[in-house]
DNA sequence: GTCTATAATTAGATAGAC
DNA sequence: GTCTATCTAATTATAGAC
């Protein structure tokens, strides 16, 4: 997590072994109200979450979150660097590299195709496993405000420069199709996360999105979309 | 407006003249409350809207919300009724229909590649011009509730039946690219509207999405994306 | 129909015992 | 660190004068 905002801590050159009991306590705490706020935050939004609801969940009392965060406003931040190291997590997991040789840890190589494709179809599979990330974005960026702010400026200005500069070098190249780069970091995120951001409302129209049949042919339809016919790798 | 909720109104057959000023003034409240509402639950979601907020974009006073609409509730079904209806007026003005001639009132002619190329184009323009419509499904869609319930029932069910048979049909008979019409429909909602439901957080990336050289440069991007290269229409 | 005033709830945050 | 009890402010909805 990249958040500041920490519980109070003791200093930790010498911990009482009573007291090492008590701070794993408060680190359960902690960690079940970040679970809880995201489930809370991604289902019903900053605004329609009460801090009473996030503690029920988290099984511990309201108070607890002013202690272990400053404020409701400290607490969806954390929430949300939490989210997002999940999503680069999940990323990582799902990565299925298609050549020969996948890349390896801290790999710098230019931009192909074929790491874009597999690139696109980790994404499917990570939005698809955690929602909550594309929920709580698609709550907090249809208005302005701090928190949208925050954000943009934590998180998605390197992914947005990333993914737009991978996609004009491919683009160059011709590599995939000719569609300006906004464009198509928008209609890619959209097409991607729009089917698990909405899956209560698919359920009601009887699709069940969660499916790994339809995840997959996700998949695969968005990459004959973007990257163009001959391998939809 | 196909909503049931109304201000009582006096018996159309014989109006007193004051009392078309009254009424007139009334059907002016109502609107303005209407309006009010839609920007305000797009922009906040409805548990982070106020009915102060709504009231006082309004220029009238709280309490006239619940004279006017019989709560809260019953105000965001009236608003999103006639979000549907101002959806389905831009669809309309914005069909450009590209054979020698176009479909003509009340048109029952089977869906053809031509005409489903326009119904997207048009569908890019009105959701740029109306973000507030999918703002407002994306912010209700994502968790159960009985507004999910009321929306799904109300006006979703009946165009995403319309949409996938649609799409059926074209994928039938090879007019479009190969995709399960489910799959087709959430990844064509979510990349054509994504842009302009996050249009402040893409105003903060540097983007103007609702420039209408971002517009027509993302329809011309669906087209080649779902229906294939041939005849970007 | 519109207004002021207010009732009834619920929100986030704090005080202080343990 | 965790708990109970509570404060202050904001919420939706209603009462009743005009």
């Amino acid at each position: 997590m990249s958040t500041a905002e920490r519980a109070p801590t003791r200093p930790s050159h010498q911990p009482a072994p009573h007291l090492r009991r008590r701070q794993a306590r408060a680190d359960a705490t902690r960690t079940a109200l970040l679970d809880a706020a995201l489930t809370e935050f991604a289902a019903n939004g900053f605004e329609g979450t009460s801090t009473r609801a996030i503690a029920e969940r988290a099984g511990t009392h309201q108070p607890q979150i002013n202690y272990h965060f400053d404020s409701k406003d400290a607490l969806w931040r954390a929430a949300v660097d939490h989210l997002f190291d999940r999503l680069d997590e999940a990323m990582r997991s799902h990565q299925t590299t298609d050549g020969p040789e996948g890349p390896g840890p801290d790999d710098v190589t230019p931009v192909t195709r074929e790491s874009f494709a597999a690139m696109i179809r980790a994404f499917v599979r990570a939005v698809a496993e955690l929602p909550e990330l594309n929920r709580i974005m698609v709550l907090e960026a249809t208005m302005d405000s701090s928190r949208l702010a925050w954000i943009v400026d934590h998180h998605t200005t390197a992914r947005y420069r990333l993914l737009t500069t991978q996609w004009s070098e491919l683009r160059a190249a011709g590599a995939v199709r000719d569609i300006d780069p906004a464009v198509a970091y928008y209609s890619l995120i959209g097409a991607a996360s729009l089917a698990y951001v909405n899956a209560p409302e698919a359920r009601l129209l009887g699709q069940d999105t969660s499916e790994a049949s339809f995840i997959e042919s996700h998949a695969d339809a968005l990459l004959s979309m973007f990257l163009g016919e001959e391998d939809a790798a």
